[in-house]
DNA sequence: ATTATCTATAGATCTATAGATAATGC
DNA sequence: ATTATCTATAGATCTATAGATAATGC
């Protein structure tokens, strides 16, 4: 049997399918988050792999899939730290603790923001749903949080989902836009510890009321 | 001859050469905006641009060549509100005419900005070499004016480079994210007014010194 | 005469599968 | 016996060209 979709889901999974199946999607992860899905092709991914084109399809019936499956793992990774923005406790506190979350993650982990970056920049064709439907709700939530802070003056009047964005845009650079940013500073360490300051400076400053 | 390159110089092109070329441009701009170089196709592109595939190789003998040639149409406009940032003046006033200049420009041309966010999210293999001339040169001199200004008190403290990353970064992401900033906001007209009163405030009220 | 367009297709690349062979685990 | 890997290749898609035909401008 060459198809192993066909075995009944109570067969538990070998060790080296289990091995595979994490290389195979590591290395996705890092081939489709630079070229995106068109741009990129299976043997990049089996490359990277370190298997045969012919294997890793024996693995994942086809490109499509493993993508799909990617996005799904790197999905819920992307959200987690907005799900923590609570409406209790200090509004500077909770928004730099968020600001500085996504920042880290885009310094360390760049491939979760460039993946989401080649698919919305491609108009968003696997995720559509997930955005009208999971995010949506989410930002909505999050945005009322913030309009509560708004509304009882603690923190200057904005659009809270333009907040969001310009947080989002503003960490989600160091991770898009690294090739540019690693050639325009002479130092990439330093460069990322001012990035912490200018943000901290600029969007708390920035929402002090007046 | 079926080859335009080996005409001389010195012949003026016809209408219909200037007309399809252009034409070609346009719709290359909007195609590999979307998919990047290797994610496009030339078929693609010779379907918006009406007409056949072997017609427009006629008028660019290969995709690179539109890519690139497309690039370098794109750069100068990219660059050229940069340039109007001058140390004389208010150093608030000339921040934001920039701001404001790359958010308008991010929501009526978003192409422009897409086609080099895709090109940078692939490592900038094209205009690596741009980046790290033009590009570098002119922002170590708008560094500069900007740190003259926080050395002079008139603006708060703050790393000039990572500045200018922040204001890319919130611009255009309006151009980069629109499929994303469309599905979450209710209306796209509020979004983008809401975005530059929100700009304005975080960005100036950053900046003031205290 | 020159320029522009069309038809047809070569050759490269890419996804996915079939079928044979090797490795692994009871 | 079952699972994993390899070889070979079909069939789709894509870039680019050759060569014939049509349209245009002096």
């Amino acid at each position: 049997m060459s198809n192993l979709n066909k075995k009944s889901p109570t067969d538990k999974p070998s060790r080296i399918q289990v091995r595979n199946r994490q290389k195979i999607l590591d290395a996705a992860l890092d081939v489709f988050s630079r070229y995106g899905y068109r741009g990129s092709t299976v043997a990049q991914i089996a490359e990277r792999a370190e298997m045969s084109k012919a294997n890793l399809l024996y693995y994942y019936k086809s490109k499509n899939d493993i993508y799909v499956k990617v996005l799904e793992n790197t999905l819920s990774a992307w959200l987690a730290p907005l799900i923590s923005l609570e409406a209790d406790g200090d509004p500077f506190e909770q928004i730099w603790a968020y600001t500085q979350t996504k920042l880290q993650l885009s310094i360390d982990k760049p491939e979760a923001s460039r993946l989401f970056a080649n698919e919305i920049l491609q108009g968003a064709p696997m995720i559509k749903e997930f955005l009208h439907t999971d995010l949506k709700q989410l930002v909505d939530e999050k945005c009322a949080v913030i309009q509560h802070w708004i509304d009882t003056g603690r923190i200057a009047a904005v659009c809270p989902l333009n907040l969001l964005f310009l947080i989002w845009a503003a960490t989600q650079h160091y991770a898009d836009f690294s090739a540019q940013a690693e050639i325009l500073s002479n130092d990439n360490n330093t460069l990322h510890s001012n990035a912490e300051h200018t943000l901290k400076t600029i969007i708390l400053n920035g929402l002090t009321p007046r």
